[in-house]
DNA sequence: GTATATCTATGATGCTTATCATACTCAACC
DNA sequence: GGTTGAGTATGATAAGCATCATAGATATAC
């Protein structure tokens, strides 16, 4: 796959013309990354914005007390680094790679000057911002509502949907996620996050061998129900 | 203060011309609120977006289990309800009065094709979604950090620089907020949320009589300075 | 094959904080 | 002026989870 294929199936460009977006690809520089890599760092000025083309990278905040937070997880076609890049203050968070992987980047000066050009692009982006938004916001009542069990099922679930591919018996994830990553998005540390997983595997909720993990989706929806109570 | 007025202050506006503003102007209804009345509510569909002119509005999210989560409050001039008026889906949170006040509002339609109109307020509603998102995600990431007392000793140092008027010694609060609203922004009880503001009175770093609180920001900024080491 | 590192596992302990219970304070209202 | 209700206060108790410690499992390197 291309760059050109890529951007056509990315939602911020699904607007344009098949002659823009060649010239929109043209801006755009692919570069590869490695696992653990930071592809951009909370903190720094915004020069460039980079859209997910092959493999995965996680958004992780830091915290001063050292613990980290992951609040998302980008895959292809996904966008990075666009809110700093419009409002020109510093990355909000850090862009690490979860292993290797490709993205196209396009300098801050490239796409302000894009934007200008293709005024439909903006709408698509404030759809973009809408979605994230909506997502963090999630986040943040998720920390606060449910105990950890809880916290951990809602977000297997959500890996099951962005990222996962179904099998016989539930659905795999195709990454590989560590317990410590999993206790970054939850909230917890990677001890208790062993705890609650070691449980769900002896109920037969989660299996994993050799790293791939396969989720029993049915159950761990009926975990959440219980808490609503 | 009349509509126009307040518009031309917003920053989603501050592009437009006189002329243009007085069109716009013209599509906004105002309403008035009063304290605890719901704006709008979480998982409505989007037909209104609005923009606060008097008072304050804080925006709550609700969890299953019955805990609220404050995500931010507004005052004149923020807006409200952009992103499902935007992609057209429920609400993200609800909008509800801290006490008496107004608001503009406009309709769905008319916001949407005012945006075809004036391109270069998609452009102002990006920056203020980022700010949003970066403010979303700050608090994502508070909830995980630290513990209840260096995140209340956070949302009070949110609090006095967004509302505060300073006196000598220290910073009043223009709005009152109960322990209950305190500890529904940082994500405790209200139990330990008057604990903890109490010791903070027992230490004279928040005095307040008859519902208005009074800061000493320095000491906060020094028990979160403690913290981070 | 052994060594090294990373990840997973599990126990013991105690801190934070939620929860339950009860009481006090203050303002509003008939 | 007493009643009502909302907000604040404080103690007792224990749930939940972090932390510390240690060990096994699995992968990667030499």
């Amino acid at each position: 796959m291309d760059k050109l294929q890529l951007l056509k199936n990315t939602t911020i460009f699904s607007s344009l013309t098949p002659p823009d977006l060649s010239v929109v690809s043209s801006l755009f520089i692919e570069e590869g990354f490695e696992k653990e890599e930071f592809i951009l760092t909370e903190g720094d000025p915004p020069n460039w914005l980079c859209i997910v083309k092959e493999g995965n990278i996680k958004m992780v905040k830091h915290s001063p007390s050292g613990r980290d937070m992951i609040m998302a997880v980008m895959s292809a076609g996904d966008v990075i680094g666009e809110v700093a890049v419009f409002d020109g203050g510093p990355y909000p968070a850090t862009a690490q790679g979860m292993g290797n992987g490709t993205i196209l980047k396009i300098s801050r000066r490239d796409f302000i000057s894009l934007l200008k050009k293709y005024p439909s692009v903006a709408l698509e982006i404030i759809g973009d911002l809408g979605r994230k938004l909506r997502g963090a916001m999630n986040v943040a009542r998720e920390l606060r509502g449910e105990r950890v069990e809880g916290r951990i099922a809602m977000v297997l679930l959500k890996l099951a949907r962005k990222l996962g591919t179904p099998v016989d018996g539930g659905v795999d994830l195709s990454i590989h996620f560590t317990r410590q990553d999993i206790a970054d998005m939850v909230g917890s540390t990677i001890e208790t996050t062993i705890r609650v997983i070691s449980r769900f595997k002896k109920e037969g909720i989660v299996r994993d061998s050799k790293g791939k993990m396969t989720l029993d989706v049915k159950r761990l929806e009926s975990i959440l129900k219980e808490i609503e109570i």
